[in-house]
DNA sequence: TGTTAACTGATATCGTTCTCTCATTACCAC
DNA sequence: GTGGTAATGAGAGAACGATATCAGTTAACA
């Protein structure tokens, strides 16, 4: 079905996904993949975007309040910064948690996630 | 401006916001406060929980992927717990993080917010 | 190279959350 | 009480991300 053939557009919004260490917003990837195919349009990225999500290929990310984001598949466990100065949403590595022990009797832990907010080292340099 | 008159309408939003230990959706809130004003629409739950928000008293919480959800302001420093039987949102309490680890250099950090997700205690049992 | 079905781009449409409009209701200062 | 006006309810509508449609294009395989 989906993703069977080798496009130009495909192999640009994939390259675009795997070459930034950071997770794209649709619109990130489509501005990043018409460097390579001008013309290239938004119902591209989302029907590309959601055939590499399903062949496990890339993952989605999601920030409270924001829309979806997509990163390459095969990244260690790791969080996301979340820059309010510029919107973008960088990689953290590690992870420092101990969560269990916030979690109430009777409750069980599937996953978790972390975000820090605050300014990225280009914001936090330009104020 | 707004949230002038104290009518039964914003008294009952309040009210569930105030006495559920745990975020409501827009949706839970005015299923709660309809105990009390049963003909209450959604326009007036967005309209009090805007005035509600704006003037302190509660505090939006967003879930990735999730529409905007409210509680009472003022609880100390806590985190959430996402429960994918139910759905619902429930509060954590304390907070075991040394985030600032995770930081790159040259980030500043503002703000964090952790997620758990699992099941909670009723939809543990029922299965 | 030719055939054909998958893919593309443009646009319309969707679904969800939230806001606006407006006629009616009801709070509250007097 | 009464009047002025903020607040309400119902439904229309905006905003947004995401999906469907469809005519035209192109990869892949013989």
């Amino acid at each position: 079905m989906a993703l069977e053939r080798n496009t130009a557009q495909r192999r640009a919004i994939l390259d675009a996904i795997v070459k930034t260490d950071r997770p794209l917003t649709p619109d990130e990837i489509l501005q990043a993949a018409r460097e390579a195919v001008p013309r290239m349009g938004m119902a591209t990225v989302y029907r590309a975007v959601k055939a590499l999500e399903a062949s496990g290929k890339i993952v989605a990310v999601e920030l409270p309040g924001e829309g979806r984001r997509f990163e390459a598949a095969g990244k260690k466990h790791h969080h996301h910064f979340h820059c309010r100065g510029c919107g973008r949403m960088f990689d953290l590595h590690g992870c420092t948690g101990n969560f269990q022990a916030l979690l109430p009797a009777g409750f069980r832990m599937e996953d978790h996630e972390v975000f820090l907010y605050g300014q990225c080292r280009e914001c936090s340099r330009n104020r």
